[in-house]
DNA sequence: TGTACATCAGTGAACGCGCGTTCACTGATGTAC
DNA sequence: TGTACATCAGTGAACGCGCGTTCACTGATGTAC
């Protein structure tokens, strides 16, 4: 095999991104090989480095992209709130806590342990502050009418305890009381609408 | 230098244990080598072989005296929080979140990568679920008088919410926005003497 | 109590392995005429 | 349009490095007499 087309090449490019992005978050940052990645891509390792850097750039455009792909997927899932007329928080949040894919991780959590053991570079450093900041943003917009979650400081308390409990699930699987858990914050996020007359309700 | 006494030899098996647990909940499990281990130690690699079988060994060692010394922390929180009169979990959500020292920290977090990552031996998982269950009972049996947290399902989302806002900050360090979740969540665990008196009440 | 010997905690070099990265090479692609 | 050549995407072996683990060795400790 020789060279590839410059259109050959960009499809590429973009595919190790996207199994990078699936590795990455499946299996965290420093458990995936170049090896691996390029392997899930059907190439061999040498060519990466026609494409990235490094490792570390990979990681930060992987990083960054994941952000940028969340960001987008919690858009879809405010519009398809809003056209069934569904409360958007409790959408967002049962969306987020049901999604058990590995591979289709929050890079919140996805990145977490790289981050926080300083085994980043300074982009993915970037990227994952201000992704995360972004993704908060817009789950602080998600508010629609002072229902349940009504104050800031709820949804504050709300976002930190969907990001807990999902990590939670990731670590420990289908367990009783993280079953619970989960429930429960899906049941802060949702609104009462007669109150005590949905069984999910959680303020008695 | 030739064999140590078996009482040096105990007492050098617990400092491995010691210095293994502050590095492993700063860096990882996977980012610290037994060779750092023992260098923390004072000793060289080879000897560790003499006091554990393997990295995965003292993992599941450290992992089970990480939990154990955190619920025994939590038990003598619950017992100032009496002491002084003061709400069980206000105080205590306050001291996980206000704990910043990496080396001391909760081990849900710390072992939460190798645990979700599939890198961590059996007997490891096994100390984390039973461990991670142990914290949450002892959370729950910290309600005290409904005041505030009043409801299990309170309890639950609190938990969650602590945990998650530890993660953002361990990843973000200080920022505005994660300080401001922080607060939200400690507020959250606070009871409000009297009703709409206190600005962090959250429950409009 | 003293002596001779077995034990074994700790040493530090060595092993095999996987990793990130490099490099000489290949041959299809793009380009200049 | 055809031809000659430069380019460069992808190959796969090789490099250096750090890791977990092993091992022959050392010499103080424990023990039997």
């Amino acid at each position: 095999m020789g060279r590839s087309s410059q259109e050959k090449a960009q499809e590429n490019r973009a595919r190790i991104l996207q199994n990078a992005s699936q590795l990455f978050r499946q299996h965290g940052v420093e458990n995936v090989s170049i090896a691996d990645v390029m392997a899930a891509c059907g190439m061999t390792v040498g060519g990466f480095y026609k494409h990235f850097a490094s490792k570390d750039a990979l990681a930060a455009e992987v990083c960054a992209a994941s952000f940028a792909q969340a960001l987008s997927t919690w858009d879809g899932v405010y519009d398809q709130a809003d056209a069934a007329d569904q409360p958007r928080l409790a959408t967002l949040v049962q969306r987020y806590i049901h999604n058990r894919a590995l591979q289709r991780r929050c890079p919140i959590l996805a990145f977490a342990p790289v981050i926080a053991t300083g085994g980043a570079a300074e982009p993915t450093i970037q990227a994952y502050a201000t992704g995360t900041q972004a993704l908060f943003d817009k789950f602080l917009r998600g508010q629609g009418e002072p229902a349940a979650a009504a104050t800031t400081a709820d949804a504050r308390v709300l976002f930190a305890a969907m990001v807990g409990a999902r990590l939670l699930h990731q670590a420990l699987g289908h367990t009783d009381w993280v079953d619970g858990i989960e429930a429960a914050v899906i049941a802060a996020a949702t609104p009462a609408p007669p109150p005590a007359a949905d069984p999910r309700n959680i303020t008695p």
